[in-house]
DNA sequence: TTGTAAAACGGGGTGGCCCTCCATATCGTA
DNA sequence: TACGATATGGAGGGCCACCCCGTTTTACAA
């Protein structure tokens, strides 16, 4: 919800001013995010920004909020992904292409897979639409699907299969060749370790 | 590898000083870092040992130094674990056992995942005996049995299969259930999302 | 026992970080 | 244009990692 001077809320529109630095910070973090992880110094960030570290506290008062700011049309391009995959006649195949696509994107814009785990955890529940929330509404849709088609364990949750790909994606964003990484391990994951022909769904 | 006034090794056993100091800092880092994680402030365990930051920095040029050394026996104990289990008859349930007694120390030694995961890639390769290569060398061995059993595809390396594991404890280690939850996911990625009754293996 | 060099120590400094206060500057409008 | 509401950012506080270097402690030999 990037605050916005056209719209006819009940919150006054932003001054000029205020929505130039709003967007320019935004920027600077993209930038700095896009290149030193979630963890880039917010004072970095404001100094690149040409404002006042103070200026970016008050735009966004937690780090969470600024993250999730940065990665809003991110988590929206894949909620259309999975609006589109809804349709595809293969529930399962459908599904998998969808986790692939949040691993790639995770893993190619640092700090996305922890911005994705923590749904406005830390005591903060103003925001519903948090990117947490977001991408797990679009998943669960193709979730059901999968399972209406046997393609998934019906005690599978959204949540857990979320959980599952953003951790692998916060534990291979560092090094160097992990988008191949990522995808080994979520393929590893899909399908499980047992070799193909044994029995399936056993558990270990 | 705790320096040691009782070796013969060609460096120069420890002073008394230096020994007790260095196994304060020890027990201080251990106690910080079970209530705290891995993120412990170093100054603070400085203080808790009864030495000067200095002293901590000397003895443990990096955190992950001091990490290592914190978890050195829990990883021991793993390792041990993993030579009785290369005994079991049923080398899957062996593999399986093991990686779920690495998730429970993952999970309930907070660090200890990020620790086993990063072996010695800050350019810092001095030691060779690391938490991260003595670990990946004892479930070598059990991966191996796992795939002359038939147990485990011969594709999968034991790298991969213990990132799968320190990834899902990073995940969770700092919600109240990790526990819980690391178990629920690992057995997940052990065992697959496809229902039981589908060919395994499949390539989603 | 005592003298000495080597080893270890730790107070204090540097610079970075996050976050807040409040005097000042800027904007939108009447 | 003038004025009140809004937004700004420099300065400062508290915390941190890390290092310098004068001082203390140790081990050992005379």
């Amino acid at each position: 919800m990037p605050p916005d001077s056209r719209t006819t809320s009940p919150t006054r529109p932003m001054r000029a001013d205020a929505r130039r630095n709003y967007d320019r910070i935004l920027a600077a973090a993209a930038e700095a995010i896009a290149e030193q992880g979630a963890e880039a110094s917010l004072e970095e960030i404001a100094r690149r920004a040409g404002v006042g570290s103070a200026t970016l506290h008050r735009h966004f008062p937690s780090r969470q909020r600024l993250l999730e700011a940065v990665f809003r049309d991110k988590v929206e391009a894949l909620c259309a992904t999975a609006a589109d995959l809804a349709a595809d006649p293969d529930p399962g195949h459908a599904l998998a292409t969808w986790l692939g696509a949040v691993a790639r994107h995770a893993v190619s814009n640092r700090g996305l897979a922890a911005s994705l785990m923590r749904g406005a955890q830390d005591g903060d529940p103003t925001l519903g639409a948090t990117c947490h929330s977001m991408i797990t509404n679009a998943g669960a849709d193709l979730l059901a699907r999968a399972c209406r088609a046997n393609a998934a364990r019906p005690d599978v949750s959204i949540t857990d299969l979320l959980k599952l790909v953003n951790a692998i994606c916060l534990a291979v964003e560092q090094e160097p060749d992990g988008a191949a990484q990522a995808d080994r391990l979520l393929t590893l994951a899909l399908t499980g370790v047992h070799p193909a022909g044994e029995t399936a769904g056993r558990r270990m």
